[in-house]
DNA sequence: CGGTGTAGTCAG
DNA sequence: CTGACTACACCG
């Protein structure tokens, strides 16, 4: 708890870097230069002889949807990053989410998946990633949300208060630029810190798949004028409930942050470009009600 | 009996 | 919009 008041405080005097990528420059070891040495040809006769049976293999290859694409985590039962990229047109239209319904994804193996019971009864409500509001213009894209390896348990004011806004502003951004990226996920976050001081990540899980319950939500926005990138705005959000009194802004953190906490590089073909701040080219106000 | 499917209600 | 939950029909 310590840590979410501390996050509050602390995500405003972030360092705010967009677009800016250093690589740290470690001293080259002798070990690293012989590795250079190495021919391709032979290090292919090296991974043949020890990984004889296959290169092990996380499952985390993007799979592809109607109109979302993501990566998954095999062992959280939780997706790592779902990607959209939507313009005004993909939120309109007659797909209403009474005819989809929540379903394991059978491209997972069900030894990697989560299902509806790890959810009910639980405490936590299945929250989109990919949001169902996104898809109104086609029904299959919007069934395809359902999927839980689009879903991450949530704290369910979370998600019908905060992030619900949330999604409704990225929406809106679709009225003003000529398409919006958004890739949204997880996170799980140090929060606790034990008697000597050491840093904690402790998180629940729910069911007998024991999905990981994220401490954290986070959606990076990258906005395009004319194809060409203008604006990205990066959040992490605290998965519980936030009074109405905080602002968007209050969780911006650079992209840098989000990258090395994740662990994801997201824009590896986005090279060079200055973007501005998603939040000094628009209000970034979340609407208290729905429009 | 337990699991599935749907429709309606309730709440943030 | 975001969801859960309940009642009831159906089925093997």
């Amino acid at each position: 708890m310590s840590y979410t008041r501390g996050f509050f405080a602390g995500t405003v005097t972030t360092l705010f870097a967009v677009g800016v990528y250093q690589y740290a420059q470690s001293p080259k070891s002798i070990q690293h230069q012989y590795d250079q040495q190495v021919s391709d040809d032979v290090k292919e006769q090296i991974k043949r002889r020890i990984l004889k049976y296959g290169v092990p293999n996380r499952g985390e290859e993007a799979k592809v949807f109607t109109n979302h694409v993501l990566s998954y985590d095999q062992s959280k039962k939780i997706p790592i990053w779902v990607a959209e990229c939507i313009t005004k047109e993909h939120a309109q239209g007659n797909a209403n989410r009474k005819y989809s319904k929540f379903m394991p994804d059978s491209q997972i193996l069900s030894l990697f998946s989560a299902d509806n019971q790890d959810y009910l009864g639980s405490g936590w409500s299945r929250g989109h990633m990919a949001p169902a509001g996104n898809n109104k213009h086609d029904q299959r894209a919007m069934d395809d949300t359902f999927y839980l390896s689009n879903i991450v348990p949530q704290d369910m004011d979370n998600n019908s208060g905060f992030w619900n806004r949330f999604e409704m502003y990225c929406r809106h951004l679709t009225k003003r630029f000529d398409s919006v990226q958004i890739f949204s996920g997880p996170l799980v976050l140090p929060t606790e810190t034990d008697e000597k001081g050491q840093k904690l990540v402790v998180y629940p899980v729910i069911g007998k798949n024991e999905v990981a319950v994220p401490t954290h939500l986070y959606k990076i926005i990258l906005v395009e004028t004319n194809g060409t990138p203008s604006a990205i705005g990066c959040f992490i959000v605290p998965n519980q409930p936030i009074e109405n009194k905080y602002s968007l802004t209050e969780f911006q953190v650079s992209l840098e942050e989000i990258q090395r906490r994740i662990g994801v590089e997201f824009f590896p073909k986005l090279d060079g470009t200055r973007l501005q701040s998603l939040c000094s080219v628009d209000s970034c106000t979340l609407t208290r009600r729905q429009g």
